[in-house]
DNA sequence: CTGGGGTCCT
DNA sequence: AGGACCC
């Protein structure tokens, strides 16, 4: 096993000491630029995706990555001006997260402690940098600037976006006429203007360096923001080549430079994709510098990581990755955390879990959806490993919580979401036993749009309406919305912006008139009955999935991919019709079955209602609860359920909390809780022995091989689709495939260990060159 | 003396 | 629910 491998131990050193850059530095090069194709028989047997060539890379891409000049630094330098010149270090807790580049002068670096930093520079400034608010704003306004250059934008994390330019540039390339090159090239070559543009490849790189250089300009003329951009033909290598000329600067990669840039490389830990877990698995087999990798046996490979995983690591050290640009959309999740020293009683957690709760409701409110999803996660201080520690549980959020959300019953629903974490804090922690808590996350997941859910269910009750009814006012208010020259407005935004336009809008105009959710609700109903139904029947053929793939073949791929962009003069394109019908089908059923509930909530006794378990909470969880917690829960539903009836009481309440202005704040509910919490006291005696019931059934998955998209599908066309739809899609294929699969092509011998790799090929997802 | 977010897969 | 990955 070892005989291989330590051939290219020591090719790398050629490294001169990088200048002030102190991001990300690879060393200097080494003269390799031979692009060995070093595919294995198992690659061959190949799909031609959509593309031309039969054995080669397809080049056929333009794949744009902006990278933002160390944006927490760059936000609070545009925040406060006088900054600019001074030594910058953004600090969060005990380190420098970023830092400017007058800092990195002195030879400040992230993700260095605060003390070293201060060492090197003591005249760093520090700026606390743990609220996200103010990045997060600015992320999203670099995401909305760069769509107007294409829809098909990625991000990946808050400061860097990949955009997929393709189509953009075969637009120009027909067109127009003088495609220079704007920018650095890779390799730094002298190239003759005239050679240039022989090669098609190189013109269609050309512009899109220019399109590179004018996103640039817009973000630096718009936002104020300076960044730096990659151009190559596939996201692996933009991202790559845009580190090469540090800061506000872009460099395009020539394809005949692949194998120089993956040369750079110092180890195979530098490949995005190839994180520390895969890499000290690698170091095992003796791989760490890239021409490891490359001459690494497939068989050896796929032994320790699966034919997949393999196939995608060594298709990735050559500078390979069919991967496409996914469009990204509005956020999955929304959390906040908090690290400290100590949390040590629950009274505490609840401080710090209302604090968390307060700004997640900022956010909500900002985002226009809601979550039915809550998940506290807990970080126990512990010797030995400190982070990967983590615990979390996650419940569901009953309708009604958010179901009449209103600005005025905030406290009310914080108050309920409180008592969610609490039972879910209970069930990691056993508040009777000393406890060391060094972090917690609360995070809400699943969110959806919120439907015209009250308008149904009032018209559930009040009107008796037919559900024809309801999407005739619907199209009967879109009328007066359109009068307004709001939805013209919405037309003209790009693609995901528009199906998400209440997240995203709201993060930049955080003041905005509190109807963002109302604007989300037009583009909803904007499509007229005709297109509703169709919409119906698109779902539901997704869902067995049979048919709906002949939308995404390959050859329907130009008309499809126009056909989504001619229809935006419309009032949607043709993935957000299907994917706002989708919403509103749930809504509906959402709809009935809230009302069903609520009805039944409105019965219940209220001298009953103590006793109950709170709405919202599973019985069963609640029943295992130590007593005391229950009382507590059951203290504050009453409460919230009377401030329900009474809001003189939550005015009172107000002031409280606001004498405690210094202290996070509690909700007033906790107050009122150690009121009833003791009356109770007397009554309950019982001790309940908190067992926490941690069984791990170990319950045995069939292995399924990974699947890739099937043969005839677009993978840009796929990237396109709403996730719901690309994830249902997904299984099915897999379900499919899985039993087709078994026929044996390799020559791997069969008893090896199926499992336990985790697969990088997630993080790139279409392979099949 | 180690952030505060995110994504997807198993 | 946890683990990998990204920034």
């Amino acid at each position: 096993m070892s005989s291989w491998k330590r051939k290219y131990e020591e090719i790398d050193e050629d490294d001169d000491k990088e200048e002030e850059d102190a991001e990300e530095d690879w060393g200097a090069s080494m003269d390799d630029d031979s692009q060995k194709h070093n595919q294995s028989d198992k690659m061959s047997r190949r799909l031609s995706t959509s593309q031309h060539t039969s054995g080669e890379e397809d080049t056929s891409r333009v794949i744009v990555h902006i990278d933002v000049d160390c944006f927490y630094a760059q936000v609070e330098m545009i925040r406060d001006p006088t900054l600019r010149d001074k030594p910058l270090g953004i600090q969060q807790k005990n380190i420098v997260v970023t830092c400017n580049y007058v800092a990195r002068k002195r030879g400040v670096t992230k993700l260095m402690f605060i003390k070293q930093a201060k060492e090197l520079c003591q005249e760093l400034v520090l700026v606390k940098g743990e609220d996200l608010t103010h990045y997060r704003e600015m992320s999203y306004k670099i995401t909305e600037a760069l769509q107007k250059f294409s829809p098909l934008v990625e991000r990946l994390g808050f400061d860097e976006n990949f955009v997929d330019v393709t189509e953009t540039v075969h637009g120009r390339v027909k067109s127009a006429s003088s495609p220079q090159l704007n920018g650095h090239i890779f390799p730094e070559k002298k190239i003759e203007a005239g050679d240039l543009l022989k090669d098609e490849r190189h013109v269609r790189l050309a512009c899109g360096s220019q399109i590179a250089a004018e996103m640039r300009q817009t973000l630096h003329s718009e936002l104020g923001i300076t960044c730096c951009a990659g151009i190559a033909h596939n996201k692996l290598l933009a991202k790559l080549v845009a580190g090469q000329h540090k800061p506000n600067q872009q460099t395009t990669l020539l394809p005949e430079g692949v194998g120089q840039l993956m040369g750079t490389l110092k180890t195979v830990r530098n490949i995005p994709g190839i994180g520390s877990s895969t890499f000290k698995r690698l170091q095992t087999l003796g791989i760490s510098a890239v021409q490891d990798l490359q001459d690494a046996p497939a068989n050896v490979l796929q032994a320790e990581f699966g034919a997949q995983t393999a196939q995608v690591m060594q298709q990735l050290c050559h500078g390979v990755d069919p991967s496409p640009v996914i469009l990204t959309g509005p956020p999955q999740t929304i959390s906040d955390e908090d690290s400290f020293k100590k949390c040590a009683s629950l009274q505490n957690a609840k401080e710090r879990m209302t604090g968390l709760l307060q700004s997640l409701m900022k956010r909500l409110k900002g985002d226009g959806r809601i979550p039915h999803v809550l998940r506290v996660t807990v970080r126990k201080l512990s010797a030995t490993n400190k982070w990967t520690n983590r615990e979390s549980r996650q419940c569901a959020i009953h309708s009604h919580v958010f179901g009449t959300w209103d600005d005025n019953k905030e406290k009310e629903t914080i108050s309920q979401l409180l008592n969610l974490c609490v039972v879910l804090f209970c069930k990691m922690v056993d508040v009777n036993q000393p406890f060391h808590l060094t972090l917690i996350n609360i995070c809400f997941a699943k969110l959806e749009a919120r439907s015209k859910q009250l308008a149904s269910i009032k018209n559930f009750f009040q009107n008796e309406p037919t559900s024809t009814q309801t999407l005739e006012k619907s199209t009967h208010m879109l009328q007066h919305l359109e009068d307004a020259h709001i939805l013209k407005k919405a037309s003209q935004q790009p693609h995901w912006a528009k199906s998400s336009r209440s997240s995203i809008e709201s993060f930049f105009r955080p003041q905005q008139r509190s109807s963002s959710y109302l604007e989300f609700e037009n583009k909803t109903r904007s499509g007229t009955l005709e297109e509703t139904r169709t919409c119906r029947q698109i779902t539901a053929t997704v869902g067995s999935s049979t048919s709906v793939q002949s939308l995404f073949t390959t050859k329907d791929r130009d008309v499809e991919y126009h056909t989504s962009e001619s229809r935006s003069t419309e009032s949607c394109s043709s993935s957000t019709d299907i994917r706002t019908c989708k919403q509103g089908l749930s809504f509906q059923l959402l709809a009935q079955t809230h009302a069903v509930s609520s009805a039944s909530d409105t019965e219940a006794s209220p001298l009953s209602r103590v006793q109950t378990v709170p709405s919202g909470i599973d019985p069963d969880v609640f029943s295992e609860l130590p007593p005391e917690i229950q009382r507590e829960i059951c203290a504050n539903y009453q409460k919230t359920e009377d401030t329900d009836r009474n809001l003189s009481t939550s005015q009172s309440v107000d002031q409280e909390s606001q004498n405690n202005a210094e202290t996070p704040n509690v909700s007033d509910s906790m107050s009122q809780t150690v009121y009833i919490g003791e009356v109770e006291e007397m009554t309950s005696e019982v001790e309940n022995t908190h067992t926490s019931s941690c069984t791990k059934p170990a319950s045995v998955t069939v292995p399924v091989e990974g699947t890739v998209l099937p043969p005839d599908i677009d993978p840009a066309v796929f990237a396109q689709l709403p996730r719901e739809m690309r994830v249902e899609l997904l299984n099915s294929w897999r379900r499919n495939s899985s039993s087709a699969d078994s026929t044996q092509t390799d020559r791997k011998p069969q008893s090896r260990k199926t499992g336990k790799s985790p697969s990088i090929a997630k993080y790139f997802k279409k392979m099949n060159s």
